[in-house]
DNA sequence: CGCTAGCAATACGGCGCCGTATCAAGAACC
DNA sequence: GGTTCTTGATACGGCGCCGTATTGCTAGCG
């Protein structure tokens, strides 16, 4: 799996995905963003469903690597590292990652494989960020529920539409960061 | 507007919206889930974006409405308000209620229309509880900062896949909600 | 220089959905 | 009872998308 070329068929898929969620992704729409027909695409995959099966996985794979590298600390104190990692997932730094990660969630409400996946990933997410929790001192319990809630925050983050403006939002965002890493 | 009987269509259409995003609320499907032909929608609704933003408009006032009451301290201390306001989000307790809401935000992120709901309806909630936070006594900036995490952790919980097990889920967000609470 | 194998383009049938037009049946009113 | 108004059913054309089958182009090889 996640061989040969068909990579250039999930790339556009995510595009597409990021810019109108699952339901955008159609094999027509990726192969006119290509420039190509849709010919080549059943000789990659089997069908729609493959892809977004192939788009899950490559996912999966890439958030986990992600989460690894992004938790481990080298030298760097662990409320540093978290801070970082709010950084990181800011949707003002990164709005591809983020629409991306907001319609999978949404796919995942009613489709078993995309649940699975952010299942998944979730497991990963919360057991690494409580272990820089635990890293600060925290003891265990106390350290599940502040990664959850530091994930929750993450993510409803940017979910909120506080006005379009991004000065106060920022200013938000940062004064809740604190908060989170008292 | 939100005048007449076309409310059996907007009633639909949020049964369908909870259940699969807007994508999934198609006008012939609707009928079918209402037992009739979609002969009679086109004399009620111009069109199917007639109908979005008759749930669009509906969806403001109730929110409004709701969150008025929600947040209207009647004897209560500013604390428990909140901690009930957190129940109320709760999806488990709700689930309809958040699939909406969730469904429309992502919605929100490819549409206008929905975008300027989401934001009103957002601006309102945020200052209620920025209110209540106000009322335990934090000062304007802190207040405003703790309202934006309240909701970011409301809304970020139900996007967390968590285990489905809901013991270890419930016993996060009692956690979370002590130190939100603090 | 043919010959064959691989690959993308074209063409096709089918489905689900949109929106319009037309029609039939009942209610309301004279 | 007849005429108008309302309302839902039926029928239609069109579009976007799926997945398949067929056709050509290109390149590697004898």
């Amino acid at each position: 799996m996640s061989d040969g070329k068909g990579n250039v068929w999930v790339e556009a898929g995510f595009a597409e995905l990021a810019r109108a969620g699952v339901e955008g992704v159609r094999v027509e729409v990726l192969a006119k963003n290509l420039g190509v027909t849709k010919g080549g695409f059943y000789r990659r995959f089997a069908d729609r469903a493959a892809l977004l099966g192939a788009m899950l996985e490559r996912w999966r794979e890439g958030r986990a690597a992600a989460i690894a590298q992004q938790t481990s600390l080298d030298g760097q104190a662990p409320r540093e590292r978290l801070r970082a990692v709010i950084q990181l997932y800011s949707e003002r730094l990164n709005p591809d990652g983020m629409a991306i990660e907001l319609a999978i969630r949404q796919w995942a409400r009613s489709d078993e494989r995309a649940a699975a996946a952010v299942t998944s990933v979730d497991a990963a997410r919360l057991k690494h960020v409580a272990e820089l929790y635990r890293a600060t001192g925290l003891a265990a319990e106390e350290a599940d529920a502040q990664a959850f809630l530091f994930y929750c925050f993450i993510f409803g983050q940017s979910l909120l539409f506080v006005e379009r403006g991004a000065r106060k939002r920022s200013q938000l965002v940062t004064k809740s960061a604190e908060k989170l890493l008292d």
